[in-house]
DNA sequence: GTTATTAAAAATGTAAAACAAAAAAATGTA
DNA sequence: TACATTTTTTTGTTTTACATTTTTAATAAC
């Protein structure tokens, strides 16, 4: 830090941005959805109106639309007047970490590192907030699972509802998301994995994850947190070689 | 999950899209970033040019552009000729995941809950990984927070360094990426509430921060990953208080 | 009167031409 | 060579126009 840097901290200053047009009509809408005053399904103003109220060209108001549409807060459907602001989904944070992931900037081995002591969390605040109507919901998921005989695709959708069950069970909004923005990357390069494995080796999987989750939800329903959080532990890094050396 | 949608998804039908040719553009030129064709700080034709390659207009190529530029892909900088490919960093992630939070309206005591369980694992990572420049890049941070008389403005920034600087040690790039989205909400209402208590509780929660720092950083030289769990779990709960009835 | 068809209106998508502003490159001068 | 000025290039913005698609309204048929 320099001293002119604290200088310049201390005054509060700012760097000059948004000298373009479009961004600053895409700051101003922006802002009035995350606020709240513009909520999702809510149509903005037709472009010919967007004109007279920012009075800028039509150009200019299109690329604000475009780039409020990349970062997922609006969709446009031609005709039909108006953008309609969208309820903001994990899809907005999953495509720049896929971008990442694939540009190399970050391991796929941190990723799962991070899942597994997120979802740990998770498993223990569940573990302590369960109600009856949490339970039923696992066990349901369970018993589909073990009736299920079929491919490795429809097996990894089940296991992917009781994990993101777990997380909606913790009651907290973060888990939640993280969860949804964590899963699709890896779960990406796990279902890949497991399809060059040999039958043999499959099965001994699939026998290992619904064992598992049997555990798990044991645990989560006699409140046994210590004894959840090994078995979350134990139970992720099993699968945890099939994305190593990735 | 219907029959007709069984039937689509076996046959790996996917809906059309891309029906807007600025979008068509876009997914050209992103392509080639992603695959490497185009790599961190290779110029783009000029826009002129782009048309030609294209054979499309302005404003149709300019829409693409700012769609590539809002997902972090490319930096447009006017007068010198053509946008600049950009290293893809962490706040392509961050942003829209800060969007997310400030959407969802997520309870600052979840919020901070969530930050305990993050900031524990980040400094066990921080213990296990530290190097000797590390060591010194904390050492510092503390011992300008010890000289200093000052605000409680400047206290927190220098907070706020030690902690994000544990995350970077961390050597997980999820972990700089979420404690920079969660920092920022938590750390303004601690800042609020800080000044509403007496002059007397300021000075108790100002030794208490200091004390406890040097405490965790003490572990992280050790090494003593049992430790500095503990520790970072006491620290946060102190002043937990402090945004609860939020 | 109700329904189906058709036409009009409105909205987004695209194109072309023009000018302004700012940065880089080229030029000329000392 | 070093500096200042001019020219060129590039992005930012505006205006006008037309194509395409969807919605709405009007009209015709039953």
């Amino acid at each position: 830090m320099t001293r002119e840097n604290d200088a310049a901290n201390a005054l509060d200053f700012e760097p000059v941005l948004n000298y373009r047009v479009s961004e600053a009509i895409y700051e101003q809408i922006r802002n009035k959805i995350i606020n709240g005053e513009l909520k999702p399904n809510d149509r903005l103003p037709s472009e010919r109106k967007l004109i007279e109220i920012f009075r800028r060209s039509r150009p200019t108001i299109r690329e604000a639309l475009r780039m409020l549409e990349s970062a997922g807060l609006i969709e446009i459907i031609p005709g039909s007047g108006g953008a309609v602001v969208q309820e903001i989904s994990a899809a907005t944070v999953t495509q720049p970490l896929g971008n990442m992931i694939l540009l190399k900037r970050i391991r796929l081995l941190e990723l799962y590192e991070f899942r597994i002591i997120n979802e740990t969390a998770y498993v223990q605040w569940t573990a302590e907030r369960r109600t009856e109507g949490d339970i039923k919901k696992m066990q349901n998921i369970l018993k589909q699972m073990h009736t299920l005989k079929g491919d490795w695709e429809t097996l990894l959708r089940y296991d992917s509802e009781f994990h993101k069950t777990i997380a909606e069970c913790s009651r907290n909004e973060m888990a939640k998301i993280i969860y949804n923005v964590i899963t699709k990357p890896v779960r990406d390069i796990m279902y890949a994995k497991m399809g060059e494995l040999t039958l043999k080796q499959q099965e001994f999987h699939k026998n290992q994850l619904m064992a598992d989750h049997d555990c798990i939800l044991d645990a989560i329903i006699n409140q046994d947190v210590d004894k959840v959080k090994e078995l979350m532990i134990d139970h992720l890094n099993h699968f945890k070689h099939l994305i190593e050396d990735e």
